[in-house]
DNA sequence: CCTATACTTTAGTTTTTCTTAATTATATGT
DNA sequence: ACATATAATTAAGAAAAACTAAAGTATAGG
């Protein structure tokens, strides 16, 4: 036995319900014609009416009404399973996917407070570089450094950061000009967007042409930066973020003369459904207080 | 929350039973592209994928497998939904809806009969010239005298007829040639087509013009033809079964010389599945079997 | 390594569904 | 009683959805 169009079915639930085609249109945004048409195949379907049609109202005829409860019935339970897709399947486990160096300098120094206020979540902490494939299910959230456009998923600004001059304790003296202590030490360079026209700003704030330019030693890796430059290896143009704690020790130094506000943010990542998930909403206002305080 | 498109669920469904595409894509009596751009915008618009694609077959992610079981359940309530629809209302009272001559001098002198033997099943009789809407379910079956073709509706062929010259005992005399007696009295018509051309072959036959031709009382309809028949009014033209029970107690006698094949026919006519319920097939086969004696 | 199989992709066609506009029917107000 | 307004219907064309065909991709199995 063949099933009708199932279009012709949702349309004839809305009109019963409204009992009326006029009040289904505006409900389906569509034209009264459509329902009527959708209606009629439906009925010429089953070989049997099921609207008696009176003049401001149609209602259900015996067919109809014992039609009606099936059909909404059927309606509802779709809506069911597909609610349920949304739901969290482990609500007891975050999985967050972040970069490794923000891993590495801010969260994993903060995470034992999270731990503390939520000991019933479970966390889990995917450091990748590459966004994770969230319709696998292989994370919950993202905390992403970026423009924050990011493809078919909703995202949260949670804050900007700085890029500073940094060095340890003795490498610079603050009391004499940087361009001349500059050429005695190493120079690291994270490779990212941010660093790359923060040393490009401060060597024209200096006036150091081009040629004269030194070079660097790259690290594709902002954390591993920050260790090269406590054990004393040279000086780094680091995220203010990612060295708080270095800072509050005063295991580093910023030079204070010179700061670059980054053009990437912070942004907290991930399907929008998530959000409405309560672990992701705990794990949302944790990070977003703890934003707030910036060095 | 909007649905997704229908159509997808439903090709969702028959690939997850049969963990294939191509599979599912012979069963619906599509191609395999056709599933495949389904099942995929399905699932672009959960936002999740629902089938694992390996080389030679296709199986459920945990969100299909969850997704499945709804699925299912709401395609099949929407079967269960039409089918209550073919059910019969009231399996216990058959509606006939017949001929009013018919029913007078067929039905009713045998329904006795039927009631006997199928005591749990009511019977209202509808008399009625145009065949009603069976849509409405003013009816569940009707009798009808025709040519079989019933817009819409299924129709099974009971048996034919035959017209018959009908008299009552001592109007006509057997020995005497019937032309010169048949001016000695009133001729009655019923007004339908077999009857006229049964008349106008008997003339032929007989030779005579169509300008010595008498005049008809004409009756439109055949059970009162043969009232004013057994009430000596007249000479008829009727049908054999309308006067059986006539025959049998000899109350009307026949012209022996003469018999014609009547063009229209009975039919058991209704919506096709009417014929599988209980109640119709019951008097279904009741009447074939009476439409079987023919005098 | 080749072949056969099953899913995917793309472009173009077919089918279905929808809209617009004219039509019908009837309840409601004048 | 008559005009008016509302709601459903119908028909024709427009738009959208679904499908097919054909070429592509990937991989299990000989």
């Amino acid at each position: 036995m063949s099933l009708p169009p199932l279009k012709s079915l949702q349309y004839f639930m809305h009109a019963a319900h409204l009992g009326s085609f006029k009040l289904a249109a505006e409900q389906l945004f569509v034209t009264q014609a459509a329902i009527s048409q959708q209606i009629r195949a439906l009925e010429a379907h089953l070989g049997c009416e099921l609207f008696i049609r009176e003049t401001r109202k149609v209602k259900l005829t015996r067919q109809g009404e014992q039609l009606l409860p099936h059909v909404l019935g059927a309606f509802s339970q779709f809506e069911a399973g597909i609610k349920a897709l949304k739901q969290d399947p482990s609500p007891n486990t975050l999985n967050l996917s972040v970069l490794p160096s923000f891993a590495a300098c801010w969260l994993l120094p903060k995470i034992d407070d999270f731990q503390k206020k939520h000991n019933d979540i479970k966390l889990r902490i995917d450091p990748s570089d590459q966004l994770v494939d969230f319709e696998q299910g292989e994370a919950d959230l993202g905390i992403r450094f970026g423009q924050g456009n990011y493809q078919d998923l909703h995202s949260e600004l949670l804050g900007g950061d700085q890029m500073l001059l940094v060095y340890k304790q003795g490498m610079l003296e603050e009391n004499k000009p940087l361009k001349a202590q500059l050429f005695d030490h190493q120079l690291i360079m994270d490779v990212c967007p941010d660093a790359q026209r923060a040393w490009q700003l401060l060597f024209d704030e200096l006036l150091i042409q081009p040629a004269q330019q030194p070079s660097f030693l790259e690290i594709d890796n902002a954390a591993l930066v920050v260790q090269a430059v406590l054990s004393g290896q040279g000086i780094g143009m680091l995220r203010r973020r990612l060295i708080e704690p270095q800072l509050v020790h005063q295991q580093l130094h910023v030079w204070q003369g010179f700061e670059l506000m980054c053009e990437y943010k912070y942004y907290l990542v991930g399907p929008e459904h998530h959000f409405s998930w309560p672990k992701v909403d705990a794990f949302k206002s944790w990070l977003q207080s703890h934003f707030c305080e910036f060095v």
